[in-house]
DNA sequence: ATGTGC
């Protein structure tokens, strides 16, 4: 595989074989080093190969093996002559990070942060297959996967100035719950306002630095301030809705004439009948998990303020943004110097809109959109801005965490015989987590360097830094 | 990621 370094940040794989396209990594040498580069690059090689592919096959410096496409993926495919694919986006699908601010400094929160911990882990269900927030009926679960954050807001969860700090207002307006199994929806009734397992999260945190002190005064955040992040996506449902579409489109992808190099790439032409109906079926998945977000914000809301004792005045909670980073969208960008229609899939990667962008609110049309990068659960998170170059470069896309260098068992191999929760707490970040093997399979050592990573999409000029946070309590999955 | 897996 011949690698070519362009430039400090980025890495070119010319278009040789199958590939439709070229591919393009950014990363630092480091980095470069830290990525099983055969396994996962071939994955990228693949990408460049489907039909319709754009551009180019991207990879963000959070780069690792995925379910087909690499995590850390980016590709756009024609409306006409391209695909779309369940592994371009992920088995969680609308995974994604919201960020609220609140009118508290850390000396004031400091004392109640095991308290906070232990209250969190009460009232925020979390752990594989966790349930009971609330109880849906089938129609009202209809309503959820079509309308997203204005169903929440319908019950009481939250504010209306919530929608414009989502992505998309937090609702993909083409969902249709007439594409969503039976099961799916049976595994999703129970399901929202549940955190989930793995590396979800609610993390309180500290703003630590301010890199860009106009775009961090529009965002909302100021130095020393509490803040709280919400890592979670679609549950159970969206998990089921990407098991069945897989299924459907491994099963009718062969008599669309499409040749994969990998069975994991499953995908039907964008605009074919299986393409469409996973479309519609994603952005139910896509809207269940905005949905969800917003009702754990507002159950944290709660919790702090009846631990802390104070009102939601003084806890002053308002929303920064909420972004989701597994998803494809049909969005226009400028190819060649020309407007074209594209279907984006960004699978473990960021919207990163740059300033004057349509598609963002009012506020943020001279900063671009905020961007949510957590990284490990005892180093930091960013907020980082979107730039224009991400619109020329990426579709508008950045990378969205610190990527794995530890597989799940390789990190519990490496934990046994270890107290994390007491490591962590010498650090001054009280973790709870509901699963008995996640602290060890999330432990700092399993991910790259979160500041690395960011430090390659803001080098490169894809995304700039507004803000560090440090996290000072976290509940896990 | 996931009513966790060959």
């Amino acid at each position: 595989m011949e690698l070519i370094q362009t430039d400090a940040y980025t890495w070119e794989i010319p278009q040789t074989g199958d590939m439709n396209v070229p591919a393009r990594i950014y990363a630092s040498a480091g980095i470069m080093e830290a990525v099983k580069k055969e396994e996962t690059f071939r994955q990228l090689i693949n990408v460049a190969s489907l039909p319709g592919i754009v551009g180019r096959a991207m990879a963000m410096p959070d780069i690792h093996w995925g379910y087909g496409f690499p995590i850390g993926g980016v590709a756009a495919f024609d409306m006409d002559s391209g695909v779309i694919s369940p592994g371009g986006v992920g088995y969680d699908i609308n995974c994604g990070v919201r960020l609220a601010a609140l009118n508290l400094e850390e000396k004031e929160i400091r004392p109640h942060l095991e308290d906070l911990v232990v209250a969190l882990q009460k009232h925020i269900p979390s752990g594989v297959g966790s349930t009971g927030t609330v109880k849906l009926s089938l129609k009202d679960l209809k309503k959820v996967i079509k309308q997203g954050i204005p169903w929440a807001l319908s019950q009481g969860y939250g504010r209306d100035t919530d929608t414009g700090r989502t992505e998309e207002g937090g609702c993909m307006k083409n969902a249709d719950p007439g594409d969503v199994s039976d099961r799916a929806m049976d595994r999703g009734k129970n399901q929202l306002g549940t955190l989930g397992s793995g590396n979800h999260f609610m993390e309180i945190g500290v703003v630590d630095t301010i890199y860009d002190p106009a775009a961090a005064r529009v965002f909302g955040l100021a130095e020393k301030q509490v803040t709280l992040l919400i890592h979670t996506g679609s549950r159970g449902l969206g998990h089921q809705i990407c098991d069945d579409f897989l299924a459907l489109m491994t099963k009718k992808v062969h008599k669309s004439g499409i040749a994969l190099p990998d069975r994991q790439l499953a995908c039907m032409p964008v605009q074919s009948a299986e393409g469409q109906a996973y479309y519609r079926a994603m952005a139910c998945a896509a809207n269940f998990a905005w949905a969800n977000r917003q009702i754990l914000l507002h159950m944290a809301e709660t919790v702090l303020m009846h631990t802390l004792g104070i009102s939601p005045r003084d806890l002053g909670m308002r929303m920064v943004y909420d972004v989701c980073h597994n998803i494809a969208k049909t969005e226009t960008h400028v190819i060649d110097k020309e407007k074209r229609k594209v279907c984006v899939h960004r699978k473990g990667a960021t919207r990163a809109f740059g300033p004057g962008h349509a598609g963002l609110d009012p506020a943020f049309q001279d900063t671009g959109q905020p961007i949510l990068i957590p990284g490990d659960m005892g180093t930091a998170s960013y907020v980082l801005a979107g730039t224009q170059k991400a619109m020329e470069e990426t579709f508008g896309s950045t990378c969205h965490g610190a990527g794995r260098v530890m597989s799940r068992k390789a990190a519990k191999k490496a934990a046994k015989g270890r107290s994390l929760q007491q490591e962590m707490e010498k650090k001054g970040v009280f973790v709870r987590a509901a699963g008995r093997g996640t602290m060890a399979e999330e432990m700092p050592e399993a991910y790259k360097d979160v500041t690395e990573v960011v430090n390659v999409v803001h080098g490169s000029g894809i995304s700039k830094k507004v803000a560090k946070l440090r996290p000072i309590a976290v509940i896990k999955g």
